[in-house]
DNA sequence: CTATGTGAATGATTTCACAGCT
DNA sequence: AGCTGTGAAATCATTCACATAG
């Protein structure tokens, strides 16, 4: 089990999501073809995504539901719980934490912090914002597995430096600065500027 | 100039901002080793990414950066000002939309619209909340370019459906749905449960 | 007969390495 | 001498197509 691909990993993460689906509207085995027309991938795709984990369908049959989903949680490492902690607790951090789902997927929100002090001290989701200094007491007493940084880009890599020494072990990226982190740490940029820009070109370029 | 990789785009987006952080830092020339540090890319990389539209740099010195960062604008269209509504005015839409940067890069933010009578009415950045029943009138009238989705994921769909008939080019999709549009629409997703979830696998697969 | 699992083939993207300007 | 521009090579990802299992 080598060499995974991000693509791969990503096409996991829908195909578990539609598992859900299935098993919702009470299905008892769906085929490589039925996840491919909900994914956008093909059925090719599909089985060999799963089949670099092990072969998990039947042949002439599909892949039994309830099964699979719980071995792709298994493969995502979504048996366990992850903590989480925000750091920028402004419009946008706070409308990302608020979100449902989020914890009902076993991501624990367990800290949210600022800056300013408009901020700290107000309540988010159940969570009282605190200093960012307090990150570092926090964090070196309860250790967190991921951190979501909705700070300005300007501040961001010297709280992740802090954060990469405290132990936290992934980081989820709003900014538009590109992070700095030793291998060991994992990194995901979300940034609507590309986003944006890339919508952009392909208006340019449709017939 | 035929098939340019949405890998290439992504980056020409990333080395724009870092041409717009060397101009303000006085830099006339820029070589590609100096993007490539600063992107995450190699050089040569940068270099391909580049030569795919024209040669801009003077060997033995580098690219010129305020020619430069003009041309990968115009390659990504960003001369024009694009027109923007946002479907969906809930505490992520409109944190989104918030956001400075957006207009300052060209993208107008047009139109915000929702379903609930509790968000109707309200003003979000100068901008007053109105019924996604009036989307069809108003699109009717004056045609936008992007519309971005922070609906639930259940009308989503049906909203885009409206939205294509109405001529929208593209889509930038907060939802978790996979959304069914023509070839001519671009769709460009963001999946916060998809990062969080390759995070997590990331974590599980750390030293 | 149906749908998986998988080598082999194809296609796409990245990296190498160097000739050619300035 | 320094750094771009680019074919050629290497790597990586997707699709094909079919033998195999239920």
């Amino acid at each position: 089990m080598s060499k995974i691909a991000e693509s791969t990993i990503r096409r996991l993460s829908l195909y578990l999501r539609l598992l859900e689906e299935f098993e919702i509207a009470g299905e008892d085995t769906v085929s490589s073809e039925a996840l491919a027309a909900k994914s956008g991938a093909t059925s090719a795709q599909v089985r060999k995504d799963l089949s670099l984990f092990g072969s998990f369908g039947k042949r002439g049959l599909g892949y039994p539901v309830r099964d699979l989903s719980a071995r792709i949680r298994q493969i995502l490492g979504l048996q366990r719980h992850h903590s989480v902690i925000l750091v920028g607790a402004g419009l946008l951090g706070t409308a990302l934490v608020r979100n449902r789902g989020f914890t009902e997927r076993g991501f624990d929100v367990v800290g949210a912090y600022d800056s300013s002090p408009t901020r700290i001290g107000r309540r988010v989701n159940g969570l009282v914002v605190k200093s960012d200094d307090d990150i570092d007491t926090d964090l070196a007493s309860t250790p967190v597995d991921i951190a979501i940084i909705t700070t300005p880009g300007e501040v961001a890599q010297g709280i992740v430096d802090r954060l990469v020494k405290l132990g936290v072990r992934a980081i989820l990226n709003f900014t538009a600065t590109k992070l700095v982190v030793p291998d060991s740490v994992a990194v995901k940029d979300v940034n609507m500027a590309i986003e944006l820009e890339a919508l952009s070109f392909a208006i340019g370029h449709q017939t």
